[in-house]
DNA sequence: AGCTGTGGCAGGGAGG
DNA sequence: CCTCCCTGCCAC
C-alpha cells in the first residue's frame, strides 16, 4: 500500500483515537477480524493530546520557519520529539549546526515564527480527530430543521428578540425514527432542553440540515442564549463551538457560520448542493425545495407552506405546517444521501474528519495528503512561491450563425493527463509526492470506475460512482493547486506548462479535422465543435474518425465523443445553443441568456433560439409581436420584469466604498438599503425599473419588486420596450438588416412575410493571428509529434 | 478562518 | 455619442 493513499482501504481506516497522556495517542483500526490497536509509530501524524500548551507554547507554535539565509522559507514539521528544544535542536542540527549556540533560551527563539498554517491546521485537525469507523450506510445521520414564529417577516435577524420563538423543531433519522418538537405543549427552554436530551439519546454522529450552517444552528444558540439553556450537545458534553468562515465557490463567495460539536459531525446540504452545481453550473437556486426537485427527490404529495405564511399557518392551520417541517428533513436527508457521499469516501484517505472535509476545498484536500507524506518523511516544506498564472485555456471562434449537424469532441481529462504524460509537478516537490498521488488517484479511480461497471448490485454501483467521482473532483484540481497563490508546492510556471501544452494540443486537433474536411466551429479548452464533412455523417464512421484523431494525438492522450446535434447557434466564444436530435434545446454562455436578466428576457430569448433552430420565422416574428404588446399593455407580472441581484457585500461595505468614491451606486444595494432590511451578503434583491425614460439610471429609477402592485403598474414600460429591443438585437447578425427589421417589428401595417429571408453563416474575424493560427509553432511540437 | 485556475461577454455608471 | 472601469455571470 502506497503510505500516500493511506486509509483509503476500510481495514485501514481508523475507528477510533483515544487519548493516552498528554501527548500521545492511541489509534485503532478496523480490519476484517474487528477492531485492532496498532503501533501509533506507523500513524505519520504528530498527536499533541488536547492541550493546547505543551512547553509554555502555544500548539501551533510547534511548526516554525527558520530564518537563516540557508533555509529561509522553509519550514520543518516534527512528529515525534517530546519537547520544542529537541525539535529545534533537530532542525538546527539539519541544517545549521552553528545557528544551534544562539539558541539557550526561550527569547532566543524570537526568529522562530509561526509559518504555515496549513501545516498547523493539519496537524490540529488529526489531533482532533473522532471519526468512527463507519460504513456511509451505518452512520447514524439526524437531520434537523426548525420552524420559527415571528412577529415581524424577517425571522432569522430577529432571533434574539423575546417575542419571536422557536415553534417546531422536525427532527428525522436513518434509522426509521421520527420526532417532532411540539411547540404547543411545551415552553421554547423546554423545548431546547429536549432537543438536548434527544440528540444525546438517540447520539448521532452526523447532524445534517439545510442552510444548517447559517440558519438552524445560529438561531438556536441564540435562542439557548436568550433563555439560558446550555446546548449540551457535544459527545463531551460540551456546547457547539461558532467561528465564521468563508468558502468561496469560483467567483462566488459564501460566508457562513461554522459551528464544531465535538464528537459529531455537521453536514450543511446547502454546501454540498453549491459545491456540486460548481462544476455542473445548472441550477437555477440551491434552495431546498428547488435542490429536492432538481434531484428528484420530491414525494408526490409534499407539503409547501411560504416562507412568509410560516407564522399564519403556526396561528391557524399548525398540522400542514408540521407537516412541511417533517418534509423538509426528509428532502434534506435525500439530498445528503445523494451527495454526501463523495466527502464521506475522501474522509477514508484524507487526514481530516467527515463534517470538515465536506466544507473543504479541493486545493486543501490535495495539500494535506503531500504535507502528511512530507510529514512521514521529515522532509522541510516549502513555502508558497509570488507570481501569477499567465495563460489559461484556448478558446476560439471560428464560425457564427445557425450551423448543422454538429459533432463535439473532448479531450478526456485533459489536464491530468497532461500532466502525467509530460510529467509536471511543482519544482519545489522534492520528494515527488505530487506526481506519484496523482498517478496513484488516477489508477485508483480507474479501478473504481471497472470495478462499479462490473457490479451487478444497484447499491454498491452507487457507492462505488461516488468514490470515483469523488477522486474525479480531486484529480481534476491537480492543476488548480499549481497556480494556486496559497499553495505551499505552488508552481505558476508549471501551471502554464499545463495550460500552453493543452493549447498545443487542441491546435493539432483542430488542424486535424480540418485536413479531413470538417468545419470548426467553437472551440474552448478541452473541446471542439465542429461540422463534419458530408462523407461522415454518420455515427459509425465518426468514431473511426474519433480513432484516427486519436492516433495523431501523444499516448495517454484520448478523444471522446461528447456529443451529437442536429444543429448549433454559435454566437460568441463560450457562448451558443444547440438542437440535439432529441428536439433538447441547450444554452450556453452569459450572453444569450444569464440569471441576471429578466425573467421575460430569458423566456424570449430562449424562445427565440427555438424559432430560430427550427428555421420558424412566422413564429420568431410572432413572439416578438406577443412579447411587446404585453409590455406595452401591462400583461407583465412583477417576477416576470423584476431583475434579481445577488448581493457580494456587506450593505455597509457598499456605503463606505460609495462614499470613498471607488465603486458606483448600484440599484440592488440601494433598493435593500432602504428597504431597511438585514441584508447579508448572498442574499437576493429583486427590483424593477419605474418612471418615463427609456435610458433610465437604474439607480434613481428602482423599486423592490414586492412594492409592485399589479392594480397600479408603475413599472417603466418605454425602458422594458428598450430592453425587448436590446434582446432582440443579439439575433441582429443572424440576418441581413431589412430582414432584421422586418421579423423584430410590432408594426403591424403589412402581414409578415418569411419568405426570402435566410439565415446568414458568417466566418469570424481573423483578430489576432497568432491565436487564430491553429497551425502556429509551439515548444510543445516536440512532444506532439511523439 | 478559510479560500483551485484563466478567459469572454454584458451592462451600468462616469467622464470625455 | 464613445471609451474606460468595474462587477456579475458564465464556460471550461
Amino acid at each position: 500500500m502506497n503510505p500516500l493513499l493511506y486509509g483509503y482501504n476500510a481495514d485501514e481506516r481508523i475507528v477510533a483515537v483515544q487519548q493516552k497522556d498528554d501527548s500521545t495517542m492511541r489509534i485503532y483500526f478496523r480490519d476484517s477480524g474487528g477492531v485492532r490497536h496498532e503501533d501509533e509509530s506507523f500513524f505519520p501524524f504528530l498527536f499533541l493530546g488536547d492541550r493546547h500548551y505543551i512547553d509554555g507554547f502555544p500548539r501551533k507554535h510547534w511548526i516554525k520557519k527558520l530564518e537563516g539565509d540557508a533555509f529561509l522559507g522553509y519550514v520543518c514539521a516534527f512528529e515525534e520529539w517530546s519537547s520544542m528544544w529537541d525539535a529545534v535542536r533537530f532542525m538546527v542540527d539539519l541544517y545549521n549546526r552553528d545557528a544551534l549556540k544562539k539558541i539557550e533560551s526561550y527569547a532566543d527563539l524570537e526568529f522562530l515564527r509561526v509559518y504555515s498554517d496549513p501545516v498547523a491546521q493539519y496537524l490540529m485537525q488529526t489531533g482532533r480527530t473522532l471519526f468512527k469507523g463507519m460504513t456511509f450506510e451505518s452512520l447514524h445521520r439526524l437531520q434537523l430543521d426548525i420552524e420559527t414564529y415571528t412577529a415581524g417577516r424577517y425571522g432569522f435577524s430577529n432571533a434574539g428578540r423575546p417575542q419571536d420563538r422557536i415553534i417546531l423543531i422536525a427532527l428525522s433519522d436513518n434509522k426509521g425514527w421520527q420526532h417532532l418538537i411540539d411547540g404547543r405543549k411545551m415552553t421554547e427552554p423546554q423545548m431546547l432542553n429536549e432537543l438536548t436530551r434527544i440528540i444525546n439519546e438517540k447520539d448521532p454522529d452526523v447532524i445534517e440540515g439545510h442552510n444548517i450552517f447559517n440558519f438552524d444552528i445560529p438561531y438556536i444558540l441564540k435562542r439557548c442564549d436568550l433563555h439560558n439553556v446550555s446546548l449540551a450537545i457535544g459527545r463531551d458534553g460540551s456546547t457547539p463551538r461558532t467561528f465564521d468562515s468563508r468558502t468561496s465557490f469560483a467567483e462566488r463567495s459564501f460566508e457562513y457560520t461554522v459551528a464544531d460539536i465535538a464528537g459529531r459531525h455537521i453536514i450543511d446540504t446547502l454546501l454540498l448542493v453549491q459545491g456540486y452545481d460548481m462544476t455542473k453550473r445548472e441550477m437555477e437556486s440551491y434552495g431546498l425545495k428547488y435542490a429536492a426537485r432538481y434531484f428528484g427527490l420530491t414525494s408526490p404529495d409534499r407539503t409547501y407552506i411560504q416562507g412568509s405564511k410560516i407564522s399564519w399557518h403556526w396561528d391557524n392551520d399548525p398540522e400542514s405546517l408540521m407537516a412541511y417541517a417533517l418534509d423538509d428533513v426528509d428532502e434534506t436527508r435525500k439530498l445528503s444521501e445523494q451527495l454526501s457521499g463523495t466527502s464521506f469516501y475522501l474522509t477514508q484517505m484524507l487526514p481530516f474528519n467527515y463534517g470538515h472535509v465536506a466544507r473543504m476545498g479541493s486545493a486543501a484536500k490535495i495539500e494535506s495528503l503531500m504535507v502528511r507524506e512530507y510529514l512521514r518523511l521529515k522532509h522541510s516544506i516549502p513555502k508558497p512561491t509570488k507570481g501569477t498564472q499567465t495563460t489559461g485555456g484556448y478558446t476560439d471562434i471560428f464560425v457564427t450563425g445557425i450551423l448543422g449537424p454538429i459533432v463535439h469532441v473532448d479531450v478526456e481529462s485533459l489536464y491530468p493527463s497532461i500532466m502525467i504524460n509530460l510529467k509536471i509537478s511543482p519544482a519545489t516537490d522534492e520528494c515527488g509526492a505530487f506526481m506519484t498521488l496523482l498517478r496513484e488517484l488516477t489508477t485508483l479511480r480507474l479501478d473504481t470506475k471497472k470495478a462499479m461497471q462490473r457490479s451487478s448490485n444497484a447499491d454498491e454501483k452507487t457507492r462505488f460512482d461516488a468514490r470515483q467521482s469523488s477522486l474525479k473532483i480531486l484529480i481534476n484540481s491537480f492543476y488548480g493547486y499549481l497556480g494556486y497563490g496559497r499553495g505551499l508546492f505552488n508552481d505558476y510556471a508549471k501551471a502554464d506548462a499545463v495550460t500552453k501544452a493543452g493549447q498545443a494540443l487542441l491546435r493539432k486537433m483542430i488542424s486535424h479535422i480540418q485536413a479531413e474536411g470538417g468545419k470548426v466551429v467553437e472551440v474552448d479548452t478541452d473541446g471542439i465543435f465542429f461540422v463534419p464533412p458530408e462523407a461522415m455523417q454518420s455515427e459509425e464512421v465518426e468514431h473511426k474518425f474519433l480513432e484516427r484523431l486519436s492516433r495523431a494525438l501523444p499516448e495517454g492522450i484520448s478523444v471522446a465523443l461528447d456529443g451529437r446535434y442536429k444543429k448549433m447557434l454559435s454566437y460568441k466564444m463560450k457562448n451558443y445553443a444547440l438542437l440535439g436530435y432529441d428536439r433538447t434545446i441547450k444554452v450556453k454562455g452569459s450572453s444569450l441568456t444569464s440569471r441576471s436578466m429578466e425573467r421575460f428576457g430569458r423566456n424570449y430569448i430562449l424562445q427565440c433560439i427555438d424559432c430560430l433552430l427550427n428555421n420558424n420565422l412566422v413564429s420568431l416574428h410572432n413572439l416578438y409581436t406577443g412579447v411587446y404588446h404585453s409590455i406595452m399593455e401591462h400583461k407583465l407580472d412583477v417576477k416576470d420584469f423584476a431583475r434579481v441581484e445577488t448581493l457580494k457585500e456587506p450593505l455597509s461595505e457598499y456605503s463606505r466604498q460609495v462614499e470613498a468614491g471607488t465603486r458606483n451606486r448600484s440599484a440592488a444595494y440601494e433598493v435593500a438599503l432602504s428597504a431597511g432590511k438585514p441584508f447579508r451578503p448572498g442574499n437576493k434583491v429583486a427590483y424593477y425599473i419605474t418612471g418615463n425614460d427609456a435610458n433610465p439610471r437604474g439607480f434613481d429609477n428602482c423599486k423592490s419588486a414586492d412594492e409592485w402592485d399589479q392594480n397600479f403598474p408603475d413599472e417603466n414600460t418605454a425602458f422594458y420596450l428598450r430592453r425587448l429591443d436590446e434582446f432582440s438585437e443579439k439575433f441582429k447578425p443572424l440576418f441581413t438588416p431589412q430582414d432584421f427589421r422586418a421579423v423584430f417589428s410590432a408594426d403591424d401595417l403589412f402581414p409578415f412575410d418569411p419568405t426570402g429571408i435566410a439565415l446568414l453563416i458568417i466566418d469570424a474575424e481573423q483578430t489576432e493571428t497568432e491565436t487564430k493560427n491553429p497551425n502556429a509553432p509551439s515548444e510543445f511540437d516536440i512532444w506532439l509529434e511523439g
